[in-house]
DNA sequence: CACCGGAGTTTCACCTGGTGTAACACTGCA
DNA sequence: TGCAGTGTTACACCAGGTGAAACTCCGGTG
């Protein structure tokens, strides 16, 4: 956690000049003078500097400063999981402050939840080593679960299908269809689903068993992502969670949802 | 034109980080160090001013640093125009120091042509205050009349006759298309088109005669622009235009539309 | 034609603010 | 327990960023 790490003025600066470039088509010196409330030889040296980073322009037609049109290609690479990742990270922060109990997020990808942020890092209590590339089981995780839970059915059951054919022991359990539906009906009428108990331990020592629950982060009927909330299962109870938390996941969890539809700042 | 304006160091590391951040999915800094060469409490100082700036952001999960999502939206502005204008200026500012004479780049827009770069601020002759939104009339101008010609056959009968509805007089000769279409096969057989006589005047004394002759900056089969090279008639003649400068002129044309499929930098 | 005002550019001396070394803290790994 | 690698903090130096002021260039106006 850098806190007390300065940040480089003349770089702020130069973010400014760029936003204030991108808000408008195209701005004159006197322009972005007027808005930035820089110097206009601070402008014009910000200015030169943008244009040899290739991210701003100056078009010789009417000496006029535009950005690049190479500024197209930013951030083409990263996916919508980074985006979910972004947007939930600073609600998964404020959720472990207040639960004090670490909080994941995952989206579902190739047959297995892919974990995307995590709040396990500041939880007071200790660090799961859950790094195994970060991918968790559906039938075993309370995340994996609470994603079949709440997809539509016709997602649900491919979803199944493809487990049933995996060669990993823990997705067995999908060839048993209708036992595994009927769990999973009654986690989407609680409204939260939970781990298989045994699976997962916690802290180095894997002594304490982990417990957890998750909830689903829904834009329309999909399930975008899954939020969950894990403690040990020594320290309290389950119901003990629920009855304390529940709603602010799923609060959390909505928040979520809005911020990756229309994300601020 | 700027010459003796120093660039800001502290910025132009910054987009340089950035950029290294860019070409990563993800980097740690070390990974920035290295790629860099700048000292890690440097590093830490520029990445936590892009973090404020939001255009990058550090994971919780892992402490790795991205470039944020929101620069998605960068650039989300400009249209094909400003690409062409911006691929097209570094061309004309070559073709200018070459032939002396200025070049215009335009494209066709609602019934005219725009036009997006020019030169003439550049020629050591005079120049030609043509800035009335910068829009040139299809049958009178060079490169109106060379989108037309080296337009598909389709695309010219379209807007022929939406010029033969135009309330401009200097549309009207679309009403006879007949006579209107043998000139642009002309056009089209010579490899450039002209300006009709008598359309534009030169300088600010308005007393020559300005000529101008216009090459396609050709897509496949599409017109994506039109390149011109205009000079006073009464320095020069057509024919010695043609005969020292039409080869530069559709090279640099090429070159245009070559580096609009593949920008560089 | 002289005058004026506004935009852009250059110069320059001040001194802030950016810089990197060095020392420190943390975490796995052997 | 020590070691290596990585991230973080402190600090003193002085390069380099800064803006006031002066200057140029242009177009408009009386």
């Amino acid at each position: 956690m850098q806190v007390r790490v300065k940040s480089v003025r003349a770089l702020a600066r130069g973010l400014d000049v760029f936003k204030a470039l991108h808000n408008h088509r195209s701005a004159s010196l006197q322009d972005l003078h007027d808005e930035t409330g820089l110097a206009k030889p601070t402008l014009l040296r910000i200015l030169k500097t943008l244009e040899e980073g290739g991210v701003a322009r100056r078009s010789s037609r009417d000496g006029r400063y535009r950005v690049s049109a190479s500024v197209r290609f930013f951030g083409q690479n990263l996916g919508v999981e980074d985006a979910i990742a972004e947007q939930a990270a600073p609600v998964l922060d404020r959720l472990c402050r207040d639960m004090l109990w670490p909080s994941d997020i995952a989206v579902y990808k190739d047959g297995a939840m892919e974990i995307l942020e995590s709040s396990r890092h500041q939880t007071p209590f200790m660090v799961n080593r859950d790094r195994i590339g970060f991918r968790v089981h559906m039938l075993m995780s309370a995340m994996g679960r609470a994603h079949l839970a709440f997809s539509p059915a016709a997602e649900r059951r491919a979803i199944l299908t493809r487990l049933s054919r995996s060669g990993d022991p823990y997705d067995h359990a999908a060839r048993n269809p209708s036992a595994v539906l009927a769990d999973l009906a009654n986690d989407r009428t609680r409204g939260y689903a939970v781990r298989e108990t045994g699976y997962g331990r916690w802290g180095i020592a894997e002594r304490s068993q982990a417990d957890a629950i998750a909830v689903p982060v829904l834009q329309g009927r999909r399930v975008l992502a899954c939020l969950s909330l894990a403690w040990a299962a020594g320290a309290t109870t389950r119901t003990e969670m629920v009855a304390r938390h529940l709603s602010r996941l799923q609060d959390a969890a909505a928040e979520i949802a809005g911020r990756i539809a229309a994300p601020d700042q």
